[in-house]
DNA sequence: CTCACTTTGTGCGTACGTTCACAAGCGCCT
DNA sequence: AGGCGCTTGTGAACGTACGCACAAAGTGAG
């Protein structure tokens, strides 16, 4: 959200954000099929198994470069290997996790990281009790060597699993040190430079946003209570 | 994204879902400057804290209505309460977690739900050493209860963070027995009724998504190696 | 070679979201 | 009471995203 140039490049280049967030979703997707030995697919079974509509596929491919075949369809690896190049996935990336409660450890110990050229190279916690052990075959640091630690492994993408207090704090030392992009899952916001691009996961909104529809549902006659309250409050009080 | 009826009601009532999606954060930012003793708040200073811009802001709090005083601000408790009320969160919202590895522990314990009108009823496994044992005030219950947890405790609301392979399995069954929202951890498309609305969290998504403009960051002349790969193949392929 | 069929890539209309900029409204000071 | 300064609420302009529908381009049969 930081970084959102639409316009580099010689001939208009520069991917909609809308279309990068997509494509890890069809990456995904494209690599199911390939471990269930398709080799080809066309954008109506990629949309399906990647739940968009076949339109939005093809458009968002085509601002990749023309991989398909028409009449065809797309060659699995080869569209694989595409968008895994597009989103920088052909190198590796070295990731420092901050933070090992009950979601640092699950973290840690996703596979889907790895598989897709994310390479845990450092944990770093505060609890004594922790620094020193191993998780997922890395050892835990000590918040003292966070600095050390992102140096020493050329990290340039932080992972913050911390309690909401000590995040910001996270968030300053990592770009002090030189990360230069935080997944943030402390539930508040970060402040950082502007060339410092964060992502937030926060399962406490995502459960609001459901509550949200889900209180919608409840009304039969397509009006919930809450909407007759404001009508009567707009009504009376203004 | 399932439901998206802009048109309902007498008015044009209806709130834009970009709009859904920040209302928790201001609630958040609301909350926190409550904590602070703050009564009064203006639209800058909201903004700010809720790291957005107080146009969005304003126009984001006038779907709800016209709860501000010119020259003044917002009351801080009093929004808390329209955003409150309108996100649903004044009544509680009864919600079974499925799978209770280290994701689903960090869930349970998260105390972010609690605060939040969201009431955690039941924890389902299929892991028989996991069954019986108590996480966070909640017993958990064999997986082939799970029908009978969210019948008995009348659950609207279910959290998938299983293993990607029985994710589907899972979700069918919740639907089966009456949920209709789903917050789905698992790295998978569900496939659910229309009328089921789901939201995905993807840790490796958003990582991917940060490689991504990581990597662009990288070309110092806003080109990377890729771009220039792609366009030779353009020029040389087709 | 030609024709029928399939599927991609994209131009275009529409809907949605964001931001600017300002009129309307409120409180305070004199 | 009147004027001044501040802040909200919103009309309007802009930019982005979506999805239809179709031309372009490929395959395979006869």
């Amino acid at each position: 959200m930081t970084t959102s140039d639409r316009s580099r490049g010689p001939r208009g280049r520069g991917i909609p954000d809308a279309t990068v967030a997509r494509l890890p979703v069809y990456l995904r997707a494209l690599s199911t099929l390939a471990d269930d030995g398709v080799t080809t697919v066309s954008s109506e079974e990629l949309a399906t198994a990647a739940g968009v509509n076949s339109a939005k596929l093809r458009k968002d491919l085509s601002y990749l470069g023309s991989y398909g075949t028409r009449g065809v369809g797309y060659d699995v690896d080869y569209l694989v290997y595409q968008i895994s190049r597009e989103l920088g996935l052909t190198q590796d990336w070295p990731v420092v996790i901050v933070g090992l409660g009950h979601l640092g450890h699950a973290l840690a110990n996703y596979g889907g990281f790895a598989s897709r050229g994310f390479a845990i190279r450092a944990l770093v916690d505060a609890d004594p009790d922790l620094v020193g052990t191993e998780i997922a075959g890395t050892t835990v640091s000590p918040l003292a060597d966070l600095e050390e630690q992102v140096r020493q492994h050329a990290v340039a993408i932080g992972v913050i699993a911390t309690p909401a207090a000590v995040a910001q704090d996270i968030a300053d030392r990592l770009v002090a040190a030189g990360v230069s992009s935080i997944l943030n899952f402390a539930p508040i916001v970060l402040s950082v430079p502007s060339q410092v691009e964060v992502r937030k996961v926060d399962m406490s909104i995502e459960l609001q946003i459901l509550a949200f529809h889900e209180q919608r549902k409840l009304a039969p006659g397509g009006r919930v209570a809450s909407e007759l309250a404001r009508d009567l409050a707009e009504a009376i009080g203004r």
